[in-house]
DNA sequence: ATCAAAAGTGACACAAGCGTTACTTTATTC
DNA sequence: GAATAAAGTAACGCTTGTGTCACTTTTGAT
């Protein structure tokens, strides 16, 4: 009993991710998104509170998104392969590194609202560096990581150099080819 | 035959870094760059049009400086003591990276000022690419460098990895020497 | 058909950023 | 110590973003 929604909530989150790509965190205004959605500005305020409400619900939607199909690393028993799909995986979601980077900006307690979903998404985050730390743990185990480089750094590393710009347009498989062996044995010739 | 100014040139450009930094591109205005100034608003358009074209200036200085150093890179023979020599550099002048990027945002041509300072900063960042593809050359003619990656990616790898955030907040030495063995050789056991 | 519920609109008042300008302050030079 | 040049201030008008609210539109249920 009542009227069709003129955007979904995929497409909303599709446009915040392009503005909050195109403009960062504080270039991202109503006007912007209303306008990209081809709605007025107030119908957003029909759903949420301020930008920093929407961005939160975003970013927890996103991650959740990662979170289900990181989960499914598990499906594979050794190392090897399960780096390979994490990488396929985080070249799919090629973005999300940078856009959750934005959560750190969002400081000022708007609303009680805004917090609870600030700790969501940490609480989200955690859950993603423990399977990403179980990864980790599967090549330690099979001895194939540097035992002197941290967990933390490793991990950083691998987020860092999926992040590297493509500037000059090299095809896509090639890319990740060569970030992948960038990942396993760096820049130095292999002996 | 004039009154005294009440910030220098450097102390402006570490206050626009610092809210480049935290705020981003979008973030910076003259209001919040008057008040870590401690100085009014209207005394900045005193040197310069508009925001646009103060950043382009901070970052053609932050630019000029870190250039002069680069190029004595040229005063090591081997690509060993370059690598050192560059990482070392690179971890001094951190967050360069990411303040350059910010150029990218500056798109709507505001005025010819902004414009020419543009191209400048362009020109500056050819000669820096400049410097560091003969370092790569060096790396190569020793046959060190895996010649199956190209120079774009390798120097977007290194200037990638210098930029992984110590959220942890590693030892600088530990962390400085870890991010150079991963650049080196990767994740996985040197065997 | 009618009416209730949800979606959407447009206007309002307010706040913040921008760029300009008339004015004041400070220091130097003669 | 008066003139002057540069530095700095404060207020104005303008634009853009914010959040709200009374109102209209659409649609399914009765």
């Amino acid at each position: 009993m009542a009227r069709e929604r003129k955007f979904s909530d995929k497409t909303l989150y599709n446009a915040a991710k392009h503005i909050l790509l195109n403009n960062g965190y504080e270039g991202f205004t109503f006007s912007l998104l209303a306008d990209e959605l081809q709605v007025s500005r107030g119908a957003l305020y029909k759903y949420y509170e301020n930008k920093e409400e929407l961005i939160m619900d975003y970013m927890i939607f996103e991650m959740n998104r990662f979170l289900a199909e990181l989960k499914e690393i598990n499906n594979y028993d050794h190392f090897d392969s399960q780096f390979d799909f994490l990488i396929k995986l985080m070249f799919k979601h090629n973005k999300i590194h940078q856009v959750l980077g934005f959560s750190y900006q969002i400081t000022a307690i708007i609303s009680e609202n805004v917090r609870v979903k600030k700790v969501h998404l940490e609480k989200l985050h955690l859950e993603m560096y423990s399977v990403l730390r179980s990864f980790i743990q599967q090549g330690r185990n099979e001895e194939l990581l540097n035992p002197s480089i941290k967990d933390e750094l490793l991990l950083g590393f691998i987020f860092q150099s999926v992040d590297i710009p493509n500037h000059s347009e090299m095809p896509q498989t090639e890319w990740v080819r060569s970030v992948k062996e960038l990942i396993s044995h760096g820049m130095f010739t292999v002996k």
